[in-house]
DNA sequence: CGCGGTTATGCGCTCGCTTTGCATAACTGG
DNA sequence: CCAGTTATGCAAAGCGAGCGCATAACCGCG
């Protein structure tokens, strides 16, 4: 798919960058070979959950009061996994915290050392997944 | 989507009725609301696990000695990966289990504590690795 | 307020994947 | 081998994701 890869492009942009519009996302994107209409873009942005941040757009870092829990990071792996980064140890913690919520969406967790896999459903679930953990955390 | 009522109303269907063919099952569906063909019929049984036995179709049942050997549930989870659920503490066992099962169509298991990721070569691998676990534990 | 620049969104089109029906092949029990 | 039942190749229909266009909403600034 290449909105997928596009995306990709876009995260590496902002972090690489300072970008201030998305006129100007889309001229690099171009330069990068990808043709996209600001529409697009928008769409883009709003679905990586990048945000606008003394005028550039960047990525926010995760909950400063979720790692007092242990939890250091959250990202979506594929179509079906979520990975939250843990502090050491404190994987199985987190595991259980999220297995007590009960979130419909989903399947199982699993937990390492200082790494919990989480399988959701599918791709529409993992969105939600993401948004509920991080709230549980937040 | 359509096709998934379907299949829920088959899955009531046959747990409350002795269904001996799908030419009943259709006349059934449709009295409940359902047009479809044999055709779409056998193909959900297909995707469902339904199976025919003593001259019904019936869902094949894990529960009885499975729990015995720790295993409580068995999901799908996207596309290539199924999750185990154990009893505490039973996840490596029930791993090392199938794992000695040796099926072809599963890459991997990962075991926690209580829950165990199974990867899977693709959809269709997932199907016939439910299938094939579910026999395991039968 | 109004204005230019920027971003969000309703609408409709396209494209590709899924689901389906039809026809028919394969299978099964007797 | 036969009648009844189930599986399947194929092409069409259905459906949703992704997109662009046009335009509305928003935002900072004078």
């Amino acid at each position: 798919m290449h909105k997928t890869k596009r995306q990709q492009k876009i995260l590496s942009l902002i972090r690489t960058r300072r970008i201030g519009t998305q006129q100007e996302l889309s001229a690099m994107l171009e330069r990068a070979g990808f043709v996209a209409t600001q529409s697009s873009i928008s769409r883009d942005l709003e679905e990586l959950g990048v945000v606008k941040h003394h005028g550039y757009y960047t990525m926010p870092r995760a909950k400063e009061g979720a790692s007092a829990r242990g939890l250091l990071g959250l990202d979506p792996a594929g179509d079906c996994l979520v990975v939250a980064k843990c502090e050491p140890g404190m994987a199985s913690s987190v595991a259980v915290e999220i297995d007590r919520a009960a979130i419909p969406e989903i399947v199982g967790t699993l937990a390492g050392e200082d790494t919990v896999f989480i399988a959701v459903l599918e791709r529409k679930a993992q969105r939600a997944v993401l948004k509920k953990v991080l709230e549980l955390f937040g």
